[in-house]
DNA sequence: CATTCGTGAAGACGAAT
DNA sequence: ATTCGATTTCACGAATG
């Protein structure tokens, strides 16, 4: 652990890496592979939300990438379940020359057979976790989700293996469904759309894997609340707090009137976001909204309308 | 020109059958 | 498994500033 105290020697190992410049001093970002973080290296700001966005899949090995740090663990594509890794054992009762065993051999090899079977599955399950976790851990901090809900994720999944539900779905899927199952859970509830957007696999496959998971393992998941997404979409679209308090307080009131009902959590926060700053005349246009939040133009537009209607002022 | 607003067709989803 | 109803999205054009 040598703090560098000589700068002479520059870091030139990651020149493909473009991680852009500090929101808050404009200073070079250092993004740090190890905690999947972005971090300023002047005011020590880490901005979470950089690596959410594109760069190339770090974790997709192919051979032009002569990377020296490279995972531990199997190469994950194409993998199939154990190949070549493990040793079968014959189940020809016959020794090397074809000679029949002797009865005690005999039993002895029938225990070595079953505890053979028994370490492969068990390696492969724990290769498969492995890189499962490791996908987790990668998706999750790509969403700027906290550590407790990665480990809850986590624990999700192991249930899923211990209860066999793996075969036949892809792993990605089920990691994504994990994640997407324990940010809700933990009440930082991240989108299908926006789960998606850091993995692999298509947006039906996650939301398929993830209702597959919910009935096996009986999770319960309590549904969405749109004011769980306020803060964050405040947040990044810059609004000021009185106005995500005032959006609030549009969804209060539609929850009153029950227009909220049927309607998809996303949107209304994103509705409620949008009038609640159009209310203090803020900079913000429905295509602001509906890029940060996933939501379409048109359906800010109809649900804020509601809001307003609704809300205790504002006749129309 | 940018932003907002409305429409109709089409897909996705949940509930009911 | 299919149908039905509501929601959402997309593509487009009109109105407004």
């Amino acid at each position: 652990m040598s703090t560098s105290d000589h700068p002479n020697q520059t870091e030139h190992r990651t020149q493909n890496d473009e991680p852009g410049t500090c929101p808050e001093c404009g200073g070079a970002l250092t993004a740090d592979r190890k905690h999947a973080e972005t971090q300023c290296a002047d005011c020590g700001l880490v901005v979470e939300e950089a690596a959410i966005d594109r760069g190339p899949e770090w974790r997709n090995f192919d051979e032009s990438q002569h990377s020296g740090r490279s995972r531990v663990g199997p190469p994950t594509t194409k993998t199939r379940h154990d190949d070549g890794l493990s040793t079968t054992i014959d189940w020809r009762n016959r020794d090397a020359n074809g000679n029949a065993l002797s009865p005690s051999k005999r039993q002895r090899m029938h225990r070595l057979r079953t505890w053979n079977e028994r370490f492969r599955t068990r390696d492969a399950r724990e290769r498969g976790l492995k890189q499962a976790l490791g996908e987790i851990d990668r998706m999750g901090s790509a969403l700027g989700l906290p550590e407790h809900v990665r480990e809850t994720a986590s624990i999700i999944h192991r249930r899923a293996v211990e209860e066999n539900l793996l075969p036949g779905r892809s792993l990605e899927s089920i990691s994504a469904a994990c994640l997407y199952a324990a940010a809700r859970q933990g009440d930082v509830p991240r989108s299908l759309e926006e789960v998606t957007a850091v993995s692999r696999v298509a947006r039906n496959d996650v939301a398929r894997s993830y209702r597959y998971l919910l009935r096996e393992l009986s999770l319960e998941v309590e549904p969405n609340r749109p004011e769980e997404y306020v803060g964050r979409f405040a947040s990044q679209l810059d609004l000021e707090s009185a106005i995500e308090y005032r959006a609030r307080d549009l969804l209060e009131g539609a929850r009153a009137d029950g227009i909220d009902v049927g309607k998809s959590p996303v949107s209304l926060a994103a509705a409620a976001v949008y009038a609640a700053a159009l209310l203090a005349e803020a900079d913000v246009t429905q295509d602001d909204v509906a890029t940060v939040t996933d939501v379409s133009e048109v359906t800010v537009r109809k649900r804020y309308r509601e809001l307003l209607r609704a809300d205790d002022d504002c006749p129309l």
